[in-house]
DNA sequence: TGTTAATCGAGACGGTACGTCCAGTCTTGAC
DNA sequence: GTCAAGACTGGACGTACCGTCTCGATTAACA
């Protein structure tokens, strides 16, 4: 990640600095959100100086992305069980209850909101955080091409958007929970709508 | 939409402030961005004092919600023209256009991120912005419906969704233009994917 | 009063209003001192608009000023016994006393205070609280020298300066108490240098 | 003087900042006075922020309080020379032209009746600039006791307040000018007030 | 006894300054 | 030479009052 968030010389000088100041990141957020977290907080709680996160960071938007995404990498399981279907309601269930219920959930939906006032922050997030997800379902779904189960027509950046588009905006305008049936609703419309069409 | 932004008492409030504010946050906006824009600036263009803003809006993004839907209001047109895909298109569209081309649509995505951090705000966004819209279009389906065109199983408001949702999704995350293809394709996919199924 | 602080027209004044506003402007100080007074409480207090208090006051130390002076009004009582020592420290210790132990003597100080910042105030100090206080005791100095008792060649302002002057200097700036010794040393000064020079 | 009107830490302060926002205490106070005087003018005529100097002083009033002081400080010489009437007219002469006709002489008087409502800046007032002219004169009065000038039974505060305080008062009520019969006045009545009885 | 005009309570208004907060930069001293 | 500690500038924030203003409702003197 460091390419986007990223070092002036990238010759880091502590690497306990680092961790404190991306941990401490974190925990400031769970416990204040984002509007009310400031780098004076975090930097007092990572006993860092002000200067050091400036040094490594652009602003505090970025400290916190590169918190987020040190915290969430980990968690990109997928696996791929031969079943179209149940290998998409798996990933989105996952990604729909990270989002809505987990305190890094609501870390991705504050940068992703932050994300619109900041350009490099934006690209960080598609690139560090949405990507990977997309990567891993897109592979899914040609698999399913290549099996002859859909339509190898499609345009598969519109079937990844229409699979992930309505959990974010959902979630975003507040219209109601990312539960299972309304997941199932989603993937089975959209598996309808990629059919083979004389199947 | 006093009954979200909210006034104490609307009663004695001054008309001629009231407009010159929402006017001044529309133009600063348009000059300044989100971001960038500040009360101060909004009260000094619209020769009105801050006091006079704090006493009516509880915070700039209330000013800016408030200012966005009057200006925004008279444009929910939606011609009814019997069919469906034509009409989503049309309306899609022109919401798509709005939202990627004009100040205004700059304006609903500032406001949407902004919301991730004010419930009120978020409230407000949903009822007066998003609703309106999704309405319209419910209408169309419903009707569409009745007339046996499509699966009168399918849950609308997941319909909703998958139109109007892959739209803010790709744009906040920046994923692509909102040009004619992709929403044909969109609208393509979902009325596939809710069409009677033997048909 | 009414020529310094002074009203428009005197006449269609309410006298309710009037008298509210000296009451609550009196209740206030007492509650909050001056610093903390606003026009605001005094109006909400006296159940009267703001605009009737700037109708009939320029501003609030004028209205503070005019309800001291309306309180503290009836106590000029000065006792003539004949002899000039008793009666300066009888009223010296009595306007001590105010001074220093009673909320209105509280009042002079400030508003003794505020008006080095007001001309007009400072006017209506003098010339109400200040003057008649000087005049009584000048009569007194007056009959003495008539008596023959003090030195004829005395400047009488020069000797009430020495009289009260230490009072207001000692107690603005927080040099000591204006206790019975105190007075009693003042005094004896005072008459010892204007005494008749061979006596 | 920092003990009174002082700093949290006195450690790491900018020395520059220090100084420039004291001297530019004094300049906009001499262009606008007290009342008209913000902390806003003195921050940005001293290239400082107002963050500064509210980290520092607690409210306008020690800004000008410490500006005053430090402007002020050099000039209490005092001349000895062995005349007690001489030494004293001396000193009340220079004291009442600073006080009557200089602008330190009007923040002096701005000061005191500021402190009327703030009880440190009253202490800083006494302990800082009333103190130290006292001491002096104290020392001259002491000097004629022991030379048997005066009277030894007399009560050093009680002669010293009959000196300065008739000058603030008349100064403060507007009583009339401080010219050179006035203190003329006020010298011999009280050198013939604590004369030697017999003398 | 009604007319009329000033005064009244209520409270929104423009304006000014306040004192706070935080971002992001710069300085200093200790290690 | 690096870093923590933290002071610094800059600038928006939201608050508090000021003194002015508009609005009907009330009231008191005169017609």
């Amino acid at each position: 990640m460091e390419q986007t968030t990223t070092p002036p010389s990238a010759a880091r000088r502590s690497e306990r600095a680092h961790q404190a100041v991306l941990t401490s990141a974190i925990e400031v957020f769970k416990e204040l959100g984002y509007a009310r977290l400031t780098i004076d907080a975090i930097a007092s709680r990572a006993r860092v100086s002000k200067a050091t996160i400036y040094r490594w960071w652009p602003n505090k938007a970025a400290v916190v992305m590169e918190g987020f995404l040190a915290a969430v990498e980990p968690e990109i399981a997928f696996p791929d069980s031969g079943s179209l279907r149940r290998d998409l309601i798996s990933q989105m269930v996952a990604l729909a209850r990270l989002l809505e219920k987990t305190r890094l959930g609501q870390m991705a939906v504050s940068l992703l909101a932050e994300s619109q006032h900041d350009h490099s922050l934006r690209t960080a997030f598609r690139d560090q955080w949405i990507a990977p997800r997309r990567a891993v379902a897109r592979a899914v779904i040609e698999r399913a091409i290549e099996r002859g189960e859909i339509d190898g027509g499609v345009d598969v950046d519109v079937v990844l958007d229409l699979l992930y588009g309505p959990l974010y905006y959902r979630l975003l305008v507040g219209l109601g929970p990312l539960d299972r049936p309304y997941i199932d609703g989603v993937v089975q419309t959209v598996l309808e709508g990629i059919a083979i069409p004389g199947k």
